[in-house]
Formats: C-alpha cells, structure tokens, sequence
DNA sequence: ATTTAATATGCGCCGGCAGGAATATGCCTC
DNA sequence: GAGGCATATTCCTGCCGGCGCATATTAAAT
C-alpha cells in the first residue's frame, strides 16, 4: 500500500469525514448517513472504496455492516491517521461531525437501535 | 485554504516528490528536473498547480525559477509537511530522492551552476 | 537584435472518479 | 417463502486531472 494511495483515500471530503469518524470508533453505515447527512449511495460507494484501498475493514453484523480502521496498520498510516486527528481539532466540519456523533452515541445509549448498541461495545464505550 | 486542497496537492505521486524535497530548502527547476528524471513540462505543470493551491511560492531570479514552502503555514500545513517528512524517512522512493539531491548539492559546491549556489545560499548551507 | 537557456502555457486525448437513479444482494422476521 | 430493512452494485453522465507535444514567455549573452 502506497503513501500515494493514502493520500488517494483521503483528498474527498467525504472520505475525510469517514475516516476521521472512524478515529473514534467503528461504526455502521446508517451512523455514517445519520452523522454525515449524505445519500447512502454516496456513503457506501466512498466506504467500498476506502476498503478497496485497504484504509478501511469492514464486518457484517447481522443487517448491519461495521466499519473501522484496519487493525494492523503500517507507520504511514499511523502517522498520518494522527496527523488527521490533530487537524481534526481545528476544521470545522469535522468539529461539527464529531459532534453529532457524541450526540447520537449518548441519546440511545444502550436502548433502542441494536446497530449503535453493537458500535459502541465494540468500541468498549 | 481547504484541509482537503492539502490531500488533493499530496495524492500525485510526483507533487509528494516535489513537496518532499522542499523540505530540504528552496529549490530551481531544473534541480527538481535532475533529482526526479521527469520531463520539464510535467514538473512545471505539477509546481503550477502547487502553486495555484497555495502550498508552493516562487521567486524569480534571472533565468532560474526558485520554488520554497510557503513562509507563513497554517497549522494544518505545517502539521501534513512534519507528516510527510516523518513518513519520507522509510519510503523508498523519497529517501532516493533525498539521496541525489545530496548528491547533486555536494557534487558542485560554490562550482559551475549558479542556480545551485542561488538556491544552496538561499537555504543557508 | 538575434540567439540561447530556463521555464511556462495552450491544446487535445484519455482514464478515472464523483454523483445520482435504479436495481441487486444479503439477512432477518413472520 | 414473502416482505422488509440495511447495504452494495450497476449504469450512466459530467468533469477534472495527468500526460505529451508543440509553442510561448522571460531573461541573459553575444
């Protein structure tokens, strides 16, 4: 996996979105569509893209499919995976989705929609 | 000056070889032409986009065209530049580049070509 | 003024990606 | 096995970027 191909993944702005909400966590696509208000068609394609380029693993769980950052990674993209999230503190975008998702993370917390409950213990949250 | 432009200037493979050799110092084109064995139209074009998208200045002097890293950086550039020299130091195509860039400065120094001594002093070595 | 060296720009071609609409797949429930 | 939900894939279109060729610009030298 190249450097070029990291830099691939991620100069789409939804791609960037993605990948800097997986910063905190795994998470299903109907998290993505309710997080980034993007069609799902939208989400999906980017999210198949980013896995084809291995930026992204993904699970089935049930219905639900779950995504998140590839458990060994290599330097570069350790690297640039903390550069991300140190950008991450200051665009304000990302501000807003990381946001949205606290919210939607401690509205149901451990109640109704069984994909939020199956993210968060995976993320040990 | 978009996070995302920054992805968009790093996600070709021969503007990450540029960027990374700025992080050298100021650079001429036609230093660029020798370290990197690409045509003069394909660096030119790749430094105008740079250039265009705020990740390059230029300075004119006499014939030669010298290139640098912007002087005043925003956090998130500063940021991806530490990133990219952190992930240079094990790709391999960047550590050649650095190879014959030292090369090519020890080679003449204070010698023929005086767009190498401009740009050499312009870096302060 | 002409020539020469260094660099930039315009043009045309091609490939690939973003986006949306529609459709397909996989899994669960009843 | 029918229907319904979550997600993926296909087909299409438009656009932008990368490349090479040829040519233009700018400055220095003679």
């Amino acid at each position: 996996m190249d450097l070029v191909q990291i830099y691939d993944c991620l100069c789409d702005r939804t791609r960037l979105r993605i990948l800097h909400l997986l910063l905190e966590g795994p998470l299903c696509v109907c998290h993505f569509q309710s997080v980034l208000r993007e069609p799902q068609v939208k989400i999906s394609k980017h999210l198949s893209y980013l896995k084809r380029h291995g930026l992204v693993e993904s699970e089935r769980s049930g219905n639900w499919m779950i995504y998140r950052l590839p458990a060994q990674r290599t330097a570069q993209l350790s690297t640039n995976l903390a550069c991300l999230q140190d950008c991450g503190r200051e665009e304000r975008f990302l501000r807003a989705d990381r946001a949205r998702l606290a919210k939607i993370r401690t509205e149901f917390h451990g109640a109704i929609p069984a994909c939020v409950r199956k993210s968060a213990t995976a993320l040990g949250a």
